[in-house]
DNA sequence: GCCAACGTTGGC
DNA sequence: GCCAACGTTGGC
């Protein structure tokens, strides 16, 4: 199976991207989806070795700030249990649990932020879901075209493997 | 802080 | 199964 590319949005103030980077052993879990769709992709088609753009939404600047790498394939988001969390699920049951997260570990920070002003004045990236009309999945497939090309805006020398 | 877009909920 | 109401997202 050949790897897939994604691209993860989170607000900086809830959790950013240094602080992925500050992680121990540079690894978090991705808890608190609680779209279908979202958790979708997590269940069925995140594979360990997919790359990860990482997004800040909410934030100045809004840009991708780097890259990551799914480390820990589809497993029970155990915040769904727990009353006292925010993400908690009253419905979810543990026998059978609704919500998904997967592991994911800070692999690459680009010398320049991929802006997202500068994403939608690439005519490579109009296609992005990132930039559609009202796209508000916080979890969502890049192809492999998109993704080389926000290496190249974002850090030029990169050679990914 | 505003508000358009979207997903979810719940009454019927 | 429809759809209005509501809550959330996220750029501006």
């Amino acid at each position: 199976m050949a790897r897939k590319y994604w691209l993860v949005k989170s607000e900086p103030d809830e959790f950013s991207f240094d602080d992925l980077k500050k992680s121990k052993n540079k690894t978090t879990y991705w808890d608190g989806v609680r779209n279908y769709q979202a958790r979708n992709f997590l269940r069925d088609e995140m594979k360990k070795g997919d790359l990860v753009l990482f997004y800040h939404s909410n934030a100045d600047p809004l840009a991708v700030l780097g890259v990551c790498e799914v480390v820990k394939e589809g497993y029970p988001d155990h915040t769904q249990f727990d009353p006292d969390n925010d993400h908690y699920d009253p419905k979810a049951a543990p026998e059978n649990p609704t919500w998904i997260m997967v592991d994911i570990k800070f692999k690459q920070e680009f010398k320049n932020p991929v802006k997202l002003d500068a994403i939608k004045s690439n005519a490579k990236l109009k296609n992005m879901k990132l930039i559609a009309r009202g796209n508000r999945l916080s979890i969502m497939p890049v192809t492999k075209e998109e993704f080389e090309e926000i290496i190249k805006m974002g850090s030029p020398s990169l050679a990914l493997p």
